[in-house]
DNA sequence: ATAACTCGGATTCATAATGTCCGAGTTGAA
DNA sequence: TTCAACTCGGACATTATGAATCCGAGTTAT
């Protein structure tokens, strides 16, 4: 709330849809969690919407990178560990497989459209587009959950995790 | 229109805009264009909506990557050779340059929220966020609009390019 | 001097992300 | 064994953003 100003600048398009870094921070506190996690200590902890963080854990479950436990003491779990889970495994989950770039075939269209027969293969434009977006693919894939816990560990000097999960498991158990 | 069901495939969200791939098409055929090309001309050619390529072709203007001439045989012209425009510069002028990724700040929400001291860093997800968008901009960076006209060239084996300037420039001179 | 043609910015419409709700299922305890 | 509470899951409004459009200012060739 108060920092809304400073962090929510408008961006033209391009734009990482905010459900993917709110899913990237709950797969950092579950790297150092123990007990299955409700979707809404992980809201309040974070500070956002129950519901709609909700959404995106769904979003996780479904891609198989979290396991829900259902019933009383239920909540998320990691099914792997967190070395085998990449920034760009939760991305893609969270906002979907679809890349990039879409083409809409601008050389099949107008007076001098190209003829199907020669459009097999994707453009230059196109090329160069899907090139990029590999990139990007690639630097996320390189990135682990454990790496980016171990980045938080060493950015606070201090426990922080062991806090917070101490934090998510209180005395009203 | 025929292909429409084709190339059309939604995406969630991480989309470029459809601007982009137009304005990237124009620059080509501008960079074997010799003399202004309306706006409007580039529409037909292309076949898409002539005053929402405007819209676009004007903010490659406000880049100073075309200049406008105006009157009556006006039109755009390549401001720069085409190797000194690469695809970057048109995809930021289009999309503008914000950045894919703005972090929300999530670590100074909540009960265990960072103080705003310890956070004069960007925190660990917006870092490898950071990197995978400097990657996407890199390769962006690498092609030039020369690159993607020679590509075109290649593609079709036939003066491509030339047949469509004489096309824009017809006997109603 | 004129008239036609150009670009430029302000405006409206549609799509998609954001945020919310309630129902189905499961678990733990009584 | 029964019950009750708590969990996730998908379907539903709302709002912000991009897509598409329109008309006015300026310039140039006639």
């Amino acid at each position: 709330m108060l920092s809304e100003s400073r962090c929510r600048r408008y961006a033209e398009s391009v734009r990482l849809s905010g459900g993917v870094e709110a899913a990237l921070h709950c797969c950092v506190v579950l790297t150092a969690a123990t007990e299955p996690v409700p979707a809404a200590r992980l809201a309040e902890l974070h500070g956002v919407s129950a519901t709609y963080l909700a959404k995106h854990l769904q979003a996780l479950s479904r891609a198989e990178l979290v396991h829900s436990v259902q019933g009383k003491s239920g909540g998320y779990v990691l099914t792997r560990p967190p070395e085998e889970i990449t920034t760009l495994d939760v991305v893609e989950a969270v906002e979907g497989p679809a890349p990039t770039f879409v083409c809409a075939e601008i050389r099949q269209r107008g007076p001098m459209a190209a003829p199907p027969e020669a459009c097999t293969a994707p453009c230059a434009i196109t090329r160069a587009m899907i090139a990029a977006d590999r990139a990007w693919r690639a630097a996320l894939r390189e990135v682990s959950i454990a790496d980016l816990g171990r980045s938080v560990a060493q950015d606070y000097e201090s426990d922080v995790l062991g806090q917070i999960v101490g934090w998510l498991a209180p005395a009203e158990h």
